[in-house]
DNA sequence: GACCGGACTTAACCTAGATAAAAGACGCGC
DNA sequence: GCGCGTCTTTTATCTAGGTTAAGTCCGGTC
């Protein structure tokens, strides 16, 4: 369980929970010292199946994933995206059996951290169970965003809003810059994340190359007009809680 | 700030919170005597706007609300329901700015805490700030719940399913029993929940009542036939995680 | 007990996005 | 450089649910 050479990304997530809650320097170490072991996984590996009681609470060090659950007609609907720094799993630790799956987007590395030391760490670290909470919330905020998203916005808005969160999500990590990214999926995984059709997603992308909102190669996107794609999107950022970094973008 | 009669819901909050994670004695005292002042509210005030950084976290007392979001098209998606017991908005406590609204969906009353207090409990009262976490992470299942009946379930399961969870969970919260309740949201306020329009809406109660699935006069409905139901919305309760409690219908 | 306003119901028609089916592109291994 | 599987793109067609527009019911109220 002692692991020789931290993995970077700790120190990348314990930056992300300092910036919306404080951590005392001894907070800080014991984050950094979680015990956990790595595992590097292949593209569209499982990290949780939906029903599963899983053994692990999972930090994502590198690549991408997605969270998903399918419906009795066979339909997916994806439900978040996430990228490294960011815990997969915490609710494993307090809530039995999963309610949805988790599935690598990308081939990537997991750190995996037994769920009693978290459960340990909220009931004896009143910070870092605060920072974590806080990482709850917004996790729901975003969850909330999903459902007007999906739920009341046509196919255009849908998608544009889709490229401006992961845009703004991708920076506020440090993995992207300028509005251009590599997106991480297939145009099916995308409708699945926006509740379309792969079909009707390539005719949104098309459109949206045709506008002069985006530019794209390959999966590269690059967000040539950043306003307009907001507008077109319907994007507010205020729903990131990404505070004070970043406030410029949230604020228009 | 002092309160000469508690009212009956704190109590139920505590068990609601207690039937997840255990709590102490002291720990019950301490959310038994929040400090608080208690508001009656008619139908359709507004507890919190988006945009607002509110003064007050709520726990409702009697009553229904909602919680929603405005597209810039002027579309309203109806993110969540509330019912007697239930805190609407722990996250103003940790996250400054409202990123949504809540709304009575009819006339009830609400508990105003200050958030300094909760924030202050998170921090010294480990046993009762892992209950709220968990309430938050089950609110969370619950989003991504909505998120996949309104990305990909057709109309006759949307509104299925929110039937469905609506009776669980108001039987749960020892509201309703027999799968029979008061509805308490006009088909428009419905149609925004699973993303519709009423006039769908109303074809799809009527076309449920037909089938004989469900009964209804004026806003009460009666679920006549669980199973039928259940398989038409194609609904599972094990996001809901009532555990313990419930498990048979979960399980099934 | 006629009037009013909100919620519910129904019908006729329309459209955004689904479906189905091919045909390109792009790796990637051999 | 060839073949194959996985993505992407495009076209043609269809349909679930939206839109619009009338009613209808019901509970309150003067």
């Amino acid at each position: 369980m002692i692991v020789p050479d931290l993995h970077p990304t700790f120190e990348k997530m314990v930056r992300r929970l300092e910036r919306r809650s404080p951590l005392s320097a001894a907070d800080r170490e014991i984050l950094l010292g979680l015990p956990h072991h790595v595992r590097k996984l292949p593209a569209a590996a499982h990290i949780v199946r939906d029903g599963d009681a899983p053994d692990y609470c999972t930090l994502l060090l590198s690549g991408f994933a997605y969270r998903y659950k399918l419906t009795g007609e066979g339909g997916r609907q994806i439900i978040s995206l996430h990228c490294a720094g960011e815990f997969l799993d915490l609710q494993n630790s307090f809530l039995g059996v999963a309610d949805h799956s988790v599935q690598m987007l990308t081939e990537g590395e997991v750190a995996m951290i037994p769920p009693a030391t978290l459960q340990e760490l909220a009931l004896t670290r009143p910070a870092i169970a605060r920072a974590l909470w806080i990482d709850t919330l917004i996790d729901a905020a975003i969850f909330r965003e999903w459902v007007v998203n999906v739920g009341r916005r046509d196919s255009r808005a849908r998608v544009a809003h889709l490229l401006c969160e992961f845009s703004l999500r991708l920076e506020a990590a440090g993995l992207a810059s300028n509005h251009q990214y590599e997106l991480p999926m297939t145009q099916e995984q995308l409708a699945d994340a926006v509740g379309l059709t792969s079909v009707h997603v390539n005719r949104v992308l098309k459109q949206l190359g045709e506008e002069g909102l985006i530019r794209r190669d390959r999966r590269a996107i690059a967000i040539a007009d950043w306003d307009r794609m907001r507008a077109a999107g319907d994007f507010n950022a205020r729903y990131l809680h990404h505070d004070g970094m970043a406030a410029s973008e949230e604020r228009a």
